[in-house]
DNA sequence: ATCGTGACGAACG
DNA sequence: CCGTTCGCCACGA
């Protein structure tokens, strides 16, 4: 059977993200079978967020591999992403980022 | 089919 | 520790 696009995977996996816990894009590339997608997992991501179905998916659980938010120029989102996790209990240390020993979703 | 782009990541210096 | 460089992949034009 044939696989949907590489988008519609990523927001399948993002979705299975449960409240207070984090992951990165490299993990959801490795989900995906393809280690080294991570910058086409923050592709689809940013395609997301044109999409209405957006705010069904927890985009703001996906952070980067050193644990903190990557916003490329757009601040206001990535301000927005840091409220949302603290409203879920994720908390950042002092140098800004999260720590996986805590917050590291685990695939199950 | 080729090129440019991007919410990444690991390796270097 | 910090900035730079290079490699990776999917997508749209």
């Amino acid at each position: 059977m044939k696989k949907p696009s590489f988008y519609l995977e990523v927001y399948k996996i993002v979705r299975k993200i449960p409240k207070g816990r984090v992951t990165t894009y490299g993990t959801i590339a490795m989900i995906l079978d393809n280690p080294r997608a991570a910058r086409a997992v923050g592709y689809a991501l940013n395609a997301l967020k044109k999409n209405v179905e957006s705010q069904s998916i927890p985009w703001h659980r996906v952070i980067n591999a050193k644990g903190q938010i990557s916003h490329k120029g757009d601040s206001s989102r990535a301000s927005l992403q840091k409220k949302l996790l603290l409203a879920e209990g994720i908390f950042f240390n002092e140098s800004e980022s999260i720590d996986f020993k805590k917050y590291a979703w685990i695939n199950s």
